[in-house]
DNA sequence: GAGTGTGAATGTATTCACAGCA
DNA sequence: TGCTGTGAATACATTCACACTC
């Protein structure tokens, strides 16, 4: 937005500094400290987040938070609905369309898809489950942008590939085999068995490390 | 290990690395060019990565694949098997027990927690449900360092507290409720909706950003 | 010649220190 | 006085350039 340098992952630290902000329903008025706390951040680093992407506090009062919470909503694109493709209507894929986190957020499932002559034609909720053939036609008629990957790794990039023709702009992949895509096409991985090696590092190092010498 | 610092995330990458290596039985050698091809990064930063935890390849010829395999693992903490609790055992629980990605790589979870009377008691696989009252003794004798919580937002934090006084070194919270914990247990938040923002906001500034002249 | 390993240089992110406003 | 906002200083991560070895 302003000509500064915007930091690269400054948008999973303003995702939790709405997470506080939701929280506080109640409270009229917040500060930079405050959410500092609460999400572990630094109240300078708060402040430098925000200042990114324009001034929303006032001095020596601190933020309002209806007005704090619009701007960053405003910031990561939430003030609008999102429509979802899912590809891979298995337990996760299933696991995910029930979960209330996404609707509330604005994200909708709109559509699943998967090869399973059992699911095919059938709904689950309000949504409905089709041919993986299908998914150029429905993506595009659908306005969908964003779509999810939870399918067994061999029909991975397969799936990656017939989103990408579709139209898609994002892919939030959860299967644990890597995928390629063009370079305007947003790809996030959340590899569930990579979380589980990460922390293993952390464990295993702070083993090594001493505790007090420090690194 | 070496006296170098460390840069924060290498792990991640790392990670990466050590999956193209896995499929790579059939070769003997790899270079960093070819590492750094097929995870997206550069590779000076391969070889610069590897460098901080000692000397793996061979000048001139590159890296040996199985070697290599051995040392990241080491590296990463995954020469051992890991024992897992699993508090939680809902649609994304079960889903995560069916998974066969953590399998592979060491991961068991070995023991499951949840309060539905329906589940205590009874197995699912070839792992036993108890009520969460029971944490304490179980974690404690099965030797088990890491927990996963699939918990609702409303229990997310109790369940973490009891993992914590269970004697549990590291988290992987999958609620979108955040957690306090103490600073000697390694906490790493996977909230599904935060991951969808992310990408919002990689969209919309996509968007504003013009794709030519750059940021 | 081919490819690793690494100090030095550059680029990016974080923190400091303080000016400015309610 | 209290708290935001921000240029300047520092710390950190990445890339460059090249010495080194097979």
């Amino acid at each position: 937005m302003a000509g500064k340098k915007v930091p690269e992952n400054v948008a999973i630290r303003l995702s939790f500094y709405l997470r506080y902000l939701r929280k506080m329903r109640k409270e009229e008025r917040t500060s930079s400290k405050r959410l500092a706390q609460f999400t572990g951040e630094s109240d300078v680093r708060v402040r430098k987040d925000l200042s990114y992407f324009g001034q929303f506090g006032i001095r020596g009062k601190g933020y309002e938070v209806g007005s704090l919470r619009e701007n960053i909503s405003k910031v990561l694109g939430l003030n609008r609905e999102w429509a979802i493709a899912l590809v891979g209507v298995g337990k996760l894929g299933k696991a995910l369309l029930s979960s209330s986190a996404f609707k509330k957020r604005g994200f909708h499932i709109q559509v699943g898809f998967d090869i399973d002559p059992e699911k095919v034609g059938k709904g689950i909720g309000n949504i409905k489950i089709y041919h993986p053939y299908k998914m150029p036609p429905i993506i595009r008629e659908q306005n969908i942008y964003m779509g999810i990957i939870t399918v067994p790794n061999e029909a991975t990039q397969e799936s990656a590939d017939l989103l990408i023709i579709s139209g898609i702009k994002a892919i939030l992949n959860f299967s644990s085999a890597s995928v390629v895509v063009p370079s305007y096409v947003k790809l996030k991985n959340v590899n569930f068995a990579s979380q589980l090696e990460i922390i293993s590092y952390y464990i295993v190092n702070d083993r090594y490390f001493h505790p007090l010498t420090g690194d």
